[in-house]
DNA sequence: GCTATGGATAGCCTAGCATCCCAATGCTA
């Protein structure tokens, strides 16, 4: 994880430069940090194949910032990051946090309030002490209100695919120690919430006194909070705390089932068996005294009469009532997609080739992949206007032509990504959405519209003979911006009536549709697609996120178009194909 | 501070939108 810290790191440097209205180098250090995450070796790695010159070759990185980097695998820190803080003693990344504050506004609200954090912020904010400021006004001050509050309620957790990472990494060094015989992750975590407060595994050992003490020695704890023979729990680099228990083989399951969650789920799962004269808890399934099941998750909710129900949709949502009838529905599984129609290539500003997603696409076993690049109304994304989305379609009848001739399964769709403008109308002819494959379309910009003319403005776009997908319909950003305003049972309704899919985009912080909106969509027969919106390759993996997505919304294979061969995935499109 | 090419120096960093204040600025995609 040393790649998003240093990247954090050098996006802070941008700001601190940016503040002080430095040119130039903000952008310089932006861009390192841009590709530093995109990364898909470690710089530790990097640095140990190849040092300084190895730095050096990574796309923004010069000798400048090479140094910069060494430095911080060395030593653990940055110097002219500590000096930068130093000078200016704003919790710079604090404060911008909130939405629609930058930089700039930032060196104000020092400069005349003396605020230095959050909490300064939100007192002079509530005072009223920054509307009449030279350049602030009341709405501003409304606006960082909000922005605060929303904060707050999603402080102190991680996005899924934050942690996603950290925690695979450590299953698999626990997992090759001889000592350990059974390991699982458990909690939200295991249920794949998009969003997670800390990790708990569970195992069971022979010798726990060794896993623990390789436990609490892994490289990235920072804080050992205890270390005991049946728990431990630690704090990372990253700030994730995570426990781990040993717990005995005959109680593996029911631990499993008890600290996975979710609690309202094991509170029903409790009570069900009560009703059954059964005790359910951590250590098994009792009938008085005697334990008849534990091993396994699947013997204990047998034991209870329930079938197994699978993590991702542990919400007492209803499941345990299906799952008493023998009812739960057969949810999309990890395996089920066969491609992926949104991701973007270096026509638009994205990190690969066509070519390169096209291998990655190959190495993940997809029969079909979608480019669908922005198009013009985007200008910062570099969005293709119609002329270049007919050259885009040469070079991606070529690539099939190879992929044909080398006898791949393999085939390359041209979509795009148009922009919903304000009237609902898109910012590319219809004539040329037309002759693409098929078209995405979603809503960029002014997106505090208000409710009525939001949803209207989306039933328009999908009314488009030529529009299939809207792409992340709700707009939001977990833990950055909530959802803009719609009436989604209209445009349920709408997608139905017009046959427009819609998108449960992967992309950790969007998650969009979310699990609930998903359950929706499902009950009304609306069809949907589970997309990455990959900006570069390795995020075609983030597919994973998606499928949990659609797993906590009960989706089943057939809710999803792209679970489907080519030929019936094209006939759920309005284009003709 | 990086990249590209002129190998020491130029060029990079847009455009729409909201807000604040009625022309300019900063933020966000």
């Amino acid at each position: 994880m040393t790649n998003q810290e240093i990247a954090r790191i050098f996006y802070n440097i941008a700001n601190y430069l940016e503040m002080e209205e430095v040119s130039f180098k903000p952008y310089a250090y932006q861009r390192a940090a841009l590709a530093l995450e995109g990364l898909e070796e470690n710089l530790e790695e990097i640095y140990k194949r190849g040092g300084l010159k190895a730095l050096e070759e990574i796309p923004g990185v010069g000798k400048n910032i090479a140094f910069k980097i060494e430095e911080y695998l060395k030593t653990g820190k940055i110097k002219y990051y500590q000096d930068l803080k130093k000078k200016t003693p704003i919790n710079l990344e604090e404060i911008i946090a909130v939405e629609g504050m930058g930089p700039k506004k930032v060196k104000v609200l020092y400069q005349k309030l003396r605020i230095k954090n959050l909490k300064d912020l939100e007192k002079a904010a509530r005072a009223h002490k920054i509307a009449p400021l030279f350049g602030f006004g009341e709405k501003t001050e409304k606006n960082i209100l909000e922005g605060i509050s929303f904060l707050k309620r999603s402080k102190g957790r991680f996005l899924l695919g934050q942690i996603m990472p950290v925690v695979k990494e450590v299953l698999e060094k626990l997992k090759k120690m001889p000592e350990v015989k059974e390991i699982n992750v458990a909690g939200s975590v295991r249920r794949m919430k998009e969003t997670i407060g800390d990790v708990d595994f569970l195992i069971v050992s022979s010798k726990p006194e060794k896993v623990m003490a390789f436990f609490v020695s892994l490289p990235d704890v920072i804080k050992i909070w205890n270390k005991g023979v049946t728990k431990s729990s630690v704090r990372t680099r990253d700030g994730v705390d995570m426990d781990l228990r040993v717990v005995p083989a005959k109680s593996y399951g029911s631990a499993l089932q008890y600290f996975t969650g979710s609690k309202e789920h094991n509170i029903a799962t409790r009570r069900i068996a009560m009703s059954q004269g059964l005790k359910l808890n951590e250590y098994g399934v009792f009938k008085g005294a005697k334990l008849i099941a534990g091993k396994t998750e699947k013997e204990v909710y047998q034991a209870v009469g329930l079938a197994l129900i699978p993590p991702e949709m542990r919400e007492n949502q209803g499941e345990i009532e299906l799952a008493l009838l023998g009812k739960l529905p057969k949810v999309i599984s990890y395996q089920d997609i066969r491609g992926d129609l949104h991701c973007h290539s270096n026509w638009d500003g994205g990190e690969n080739s066509i070519e390169e997603m096209t291998e990655m696409a190959r190495e993940m076993g997809y029969e079909y992949l979608g480019i669908a690049d922005h198009t013009k109304f985007l200008r910062i994304e570099q969005g293709l206007d119609e002329k270049k989305l007919a050259l885009q379609r040469k070079e991606i009848d070529e690539i099939n032509l190879q992929l044909t001739t080398n006898n791949l399964q393999l085939r390359i769709l041209q979509g795009c990504e148009t922009n919903i403008l304000n009237d609902g109308r898109v910012d590319i002819k219809d004539e040329a959405l037309a002759k693409l494959d098929y078209v995405i379309a979603g809503v960029h910009s002014s997106m505090k519209m208000d409710k009525e003319r939001m949803t209207e403005r989306i039933i328009r776009a999908m009314k488009n003979p030529n529009i299939d997908i809207i792409s992340h319909p709700t707009g939001r950003l977990i833990g950055r911006r909530d959802e803009y305003q719609i009436d989604f049972e209209k445009i349920l309704r709408a997608a139905k009536e017009t046959g427009t899919i819609l998108e449960i985009n992967s992309f950790p912080e969007r998650l969009d549709l979310k699990d609930v909106y998903i359950r929706k969509a499902k009950e009304v027969g609306v069809k949907m697609v589970i997309n990455t919106d990959s900006h570069q390759k390795n995020q075609l993996r983030f597919i994973e996120y998606g499928i949990a997505q659609a797993r906590r919304g009960w989706a089943k294979r057939e809710d999803i178009i792209n679970t489907y061969p080519i030929e019936k995935m094209l006939r759920f499109l309005k284009h003709d194909n």
